[in-house]
DNA sequence: TGCTTCTTTCCTGGTT
DNA sequence: GAACCAGGAAAGAAGC
């Protein structure tokens, strides 16, 4: 199916944008590479706002509820009249603190669409170092919200035929539903944005190839070996309103056991939207683990199974999942540490199977369902 | 309000 | 020594 495809090629360049820390080109780039992921999950969280907050200096959890709606926000770039091209620039000077001085304004003068037909090179010689920041920017702008909204609606129908293949048992399959739901909000879907027209990746220096390149993540994973993010690089997720004790802080010592207390309801209403009072819980571990493994093609080198008939699977990208799981619980400290202590919990529920003498290795239990090939079969019909 | 479930966090010790 | 595994303990969040 061509659109199974290409979901794994969104899908490849997404999570290679988000996992891609080894990334040499990341690695060695300036802090611009970075913030085009982290703006991909912002915008993720919080589509109503602006990549990022416009109140700096407000504490992280007030912040996104006070910044005013950018013009230019949730509209694609091509499409920005010349005022909200000037509009998004002087936001990027600001969030970057950069002297506007060294930006020749009179060559500014342009649409979205001319914006985005420049090279870095050209941006650099309008803006200056900003120019490959704002070049970064341009690009996850252009591609990822409509990739993911692309994605969302074609996994929703997946869902929701999933659902009504397992019946009342599988309310919720926190993959294809709850993280879509959080991630429907990403922005205006634009059907087929990212074809010729929007920027392309492709361009030799680009200091966006932390981002934007689509380098499989299995390239350099030959099966077992972790290239995981470090657990300690949690910029990707740091800034979704988590309250800043959650990392651990070593000025303040050790932190208390136990889950750290949430944001207050406000604060949370506000990062959040305003959801229903009684969102179903439906996000459970066992069953995120389960969805990321019966959507292969969407997985890419996180998981994979060992054994299909008997369940058993295996964790290729083990830091990559529970950063991911730890996405999804608005929960930027989780680490694979944590989650396989969740996942050991199973066991004596009968959701997992203990697998002995295999690292990263774990097994489907009777309890555990919606896994077989015949009950995700179900869900692709 | 209290109980229960499901994590999350920290920790120690063992294994690979 | 690092990474992983096992499991105890404590605690928060949310549903009932």
């Amino acid at each position: 199916m061509a659109a199974t495809c290409e979901i794994s090629n969104v899908f490849s360049n997404y999570f290679s944008a988000m996992y891609s820390s080894e990334d040499p080109a990341l690695a060695s780039a300036p802090p611009a590479a970075a913030f085009g992921a982290d703006d991909l999950v912002l915008t993720l969280s919080n589509p109503q706002m602006p990549p990022e907050g416009t109140g700096g200096s407000q504490p992280p959890d007030i912040a996104p509820c006070l910044a005013e709606k950018a013009s230019w926000s949730g509209k694609q770039p091509q499409l920005w009249s010349k005022a909200q091209v000037l509009d998004w620039i002087s936001y990027q000077v600001e969030k970057n603190k950069y002297d506007a001085s060294a930006i020749d304004f009179s060559r500014c003068d342009m649409d979205g669409a001319t914006l985005c037909n420049c090279a870095p090179e050209e941006l650099r010689l309008v803006f200056g170092p900003l120019g490959d920041q704002l070049y970064s920017q341009l690009w996850d702008l252009s591609n990822f919200p409509d990739e993911l909204s692309w994605i969302i609606e074609l996994l929703e129908k997946d869902s929701m035929a999933f659902q009504e293949s397992l019946g009342p048992f599988d309310q919720g399959s926190p993959f294809s539903q709850e993280m879509l739901e959080e991630s429907r909000q990403a922005g205006p879907y634009f059907p087929g944005s990212y074809g010729p027209g929007a920027l392309s990746p492709g361009s030799s220096d680009v200091s966006t190839a932390g981002t934007a390149t689509s380098q499989s993540p299995h390239s350099s994973d030959s099966g077992g070996s972790d290239v995981d993010l470090d657990p300690t690089d949690s910029k990707l997720f740091s800034r979704d309103g988590f309250p800043d004790y959650k990392k651990g802080d070593p000025k303040h010592g050790k932190r208390k056991r136990g889950r750290p207390r949430k944001l207050s309801k406000e604060s949370r209403e506000c990062l959040e939207g305003k959801k229903s009072k009684h969102a179903p819980r439906g996000t459970h571990l066992w069953e995120f683990i389960r969805d990321i493994l019966i959507h292969p093609e969407l997985n890419e080198g996180l998981m994979k199974w060992e054994n299909r008939q008997e369940g058993v699977f295996k964790f290729l990208r083990s830091e990559a999942v529970a950063q991911l799981w730890g996405q999804k619980k608005k929960n930027s400290s989780m680490t694979y540490e944590k989650l396989s202590r969740a996942m050991r919990y199973y066991y004596k529920r009968g959701i997992l199977e203990r697998v002995d003498g295999r690292r990263l290795v774990y097994k489907f239990g009777k309890n555990s369902s919606g896994w077989k090939e015949e009950e995700a079969a179900g869900s692709r019909n």
